[in-house]
DNA sequence: CGATGGATGTTATAACATAACATAATTTAT
DNA sequence: ATAAATTATGTTATGTTATAACATCCATCG
């Protein structure tokens, strides 16, 4: 058995889990402030630790995080359709893709660790209502 | 003739022509002041046009800015290989990436309008000389 | 000339993130 | 069981990144 989360970094990751939208700290910090939460680095640890798991993943283009959408991702790479009409976000696992990020990193020569790819853009539903 | 950048767009555009690294907005301000330049809507405006002229680009992990190290960018899909060792930064553009950019919002169901793709790690250069 | 639009300058503040230090809880070794 | 070590937490303050809002300047054009 894996170890359990602490109390802030469960109350951080089911917010998260519970959001059909990514959530900044600040924002995740104003539904916590309920259960006792006061200050961002409280927020930020648990983040910080939720992301060492792979049971969230953070979003660089809009410094927001959310839960992982797969069973375990710590070391899986993910690409994430990010919809800027309802803010909804996809994360898409395909072997393709990161068979193109190695492909990448060699052409550059670089031993790679760590990356993020997020496209914006419209879903269906927004495409579909726009006036 | 396309048109010319202003004073302050040059300002920035040469600045980051000259730095092999990345810059951030206020690493900018700073070595700007000598020019005149004060305020954070001075530099931040410059980079908001020179990026809609696909003339730079924001690297959205680390919140800073290169020079666009190809022609003229604007619609490309480009790569970023960072090196976390030295700060530098290679922009690779590879057709195959723009397909599996492609292929991963299509599975999400979205349409893209821009996407980033930032690879951290380390060049062959640091990572030879790891302790 | 006056109106328009773009660029700039300036002040203030919003939004995102971490440093530093104190305390409490948990784990481990003895 | 208890001391030592480690990990989590709480708290204050501050650092860093980005934008809102408003005033001014200046070129262009009707």
């Amino acid at each position: 058995m894996s170890k359990s989360l602490t109390k802030n970094q469960t109350l951080v990751l089911d917010t998260l889990m519970a959001s059909p939208k990514p959530q900044t700290a600040y924002s995740l910090l104003d539904q916590l402030k309920e259960h006792g939460l006061k200050a961002p680095p409280q927020i930020y640890r648990a983040l910080e630790k939720l992301l060492e798991l792979g049971l969230i993943h953070k979003l660089e283009s809009i410094n927001s995080f959310v839960a992982c959408q797969h069973h375990d991702c710590a070391h899986q790479i993910a690409g994430f359709a990010i919809c800027d009409g309802c803010d909804r976000v996809a994360e898409i696992i395909d072997d393709r893709l990161e068979l193109q990020i190695y492909a990448v990193a060699k052409t550059a020569g670089l031993v790679p660790k760590k990356s993020t790819m997020e496209i914006h853009g419209l879903c269906s539903s927004c495409e579909g209502s726009k006036a």
